[in-house]
DNA sequence: TAAAAAATATGATTTTAATCATAAAAATAG
DNA sequence: CTATTTTTATGATTAAAATCATATTTTTTA
């Protein structure tokens, strides 16, 4: 599989980004001066935990994952990233390894952007700490809240909470009911911290229940009312 | 019991702040122009979860612990807090209601400034974005490795961890092993995410394991090398 | 396309920790 | 100082989910 649109300068990127809104076209040309569009493949990692933290990472096209390492190598997944989102700005700006291992889960297009050029622009526009002062209080209180989901939920309810995420994070497909995202059951074991056993048994059960279809990876929401109260106050 | 000695003005204050020690002696005497001090008695509430923020809260002394409501009733305490920390900045720059509730685990001295001053120290003085920064890193950080600990570690692992916690929050008496905090077998639980019984049973097993010493709700660290190491590979 | 590897599925068993129940001790209030 | 409430403690039982085992399907790759 080959790169078919790369990623353009920043100045002409196309994706709403997370932080960069805000900024003029010129300083967008500065902070692409010495930018690297890079072609991830489905499955590869585009930095491990405890890393030295370089660069800033910000996804053109593509779906990221982002696990942290447990207990006798099991993972967690503790966020996603697609278009238009950033990843290592908080090991950049505390001057930490990054705290996460980023994998591909699609074929992806990432552009990496030098610490320098970020830093750079972070001093000279007052507004880039906000927006960054933003999204960390945001990442924060949904690191908060899945922590009370994982310690006070059955699995079945944090399966279907990991469902309703990924729907969040990567919407549908034109259907309007199928998970736009391919992901392992593996994977949906590492969001809601369970086994995959558990999980496979948990989305059949989802299936029989008439809340979800399953098609080899694709996976169907057909009642999302019902996964929704099934998240929150599952029998 | 009545405040012996009251907080005084910020540009006075002793204590090594988590945020204000960069500013000037007269940003700081700005800050504390209509602040308020107040004296929290042990049990009673400084706000609530869902609340409207108006306030920036400051720890003169005392122990505060945070918590956050979950399934039916059974809170989680997400974080702790004692001199020199702020409560309630996150709810104030994003503009939400506080997401935690904050109760006083001794009688406590908290100082109470306004929005306004908040705001207008954060904008007249970068530095204070970038400490925010900081903080806000940190405490994802630790959320995140919270998150993991609590879905993969025992429930055993979890209330060792708790102890260290406590310790690494609040110290230790002038003896060097007695845990300078009351606190109750019900609060260790909501920290560790279990039962209250679980966590009395984990806390006698600890016990007789020589690692701690349990004398009414002082708890005695008496080998802390076994208790880290219980905290991450225990049996 | 066939073989190998990986992912999914399902059953049986075990383990962990929650729940239920009750008693004893400690803290608080009157 | 005594009564009442709250907290701590411990036993018995149950329930949830992990683990172990194995089969089947799907995907990958040679």
């Amino acid at each position: 599989m080959k790169p078919i649109d790369l990623p353009p300068h920043c100045d002409n990127c196309t994706n709403n980004n997370d932080i960069f809104c805000a900024l003029s076209q010129g300083e967008k040309r500065m902070l692409s001066i010495d930018k690297n569009e890079n072609f991830f493949k489905k499955g590869s990692i585009i930095f491990s935990e405890g890393e030295h933290a370089n660069n800033l990472y910000c996804v053109y096209k593509g779906k990221i994952k982002l696990t942290k390492l447990g207990k006798d190598g099991k993972e967690q997944i503790v966020r996603f990233a697609s278009s238009g989102n950033i990843l290592g700005y908080r090991s950049l700006l505390g001057n930490t390894p990054y705290q996460a291992k980023a994998i591909a889960l699609d074929d992806s297009y990432i552009c990496v952007l030098s610490k320098e050029r970020f830093f750079s622009i972070i001093e000279k526009n007052p507004m880039m700490s906000l927006k960054i002062i933003q999204l960390l209080t945001e990442d924060l209180k949904s690191a908060e809240q899945h922590l009370i989901d994982i310690t006070q939920k059955t699995v079945k309810e944090r399966v279907a909470e990991a469902l309703l995420i990924l729907k969040n994070t990567f919407g549908f497909l034109m259907d309007g009911e199928t998970l736009n995202v391919k992901i392992s059951r593996a994977d949906i074991a590492d969001m809601a911290g369970t086994t995959t056993e558990s999980t496979i048994r948990t989305l059949a059960l989802l299936h029989e229940e008439k809340i979800i279809q399953l098609n080899g990876k694709s996976i169907i929401i057909t009642n999302i009312n019902k996964l929704i109260n099934c998240a929150a106050i599952c029998d």
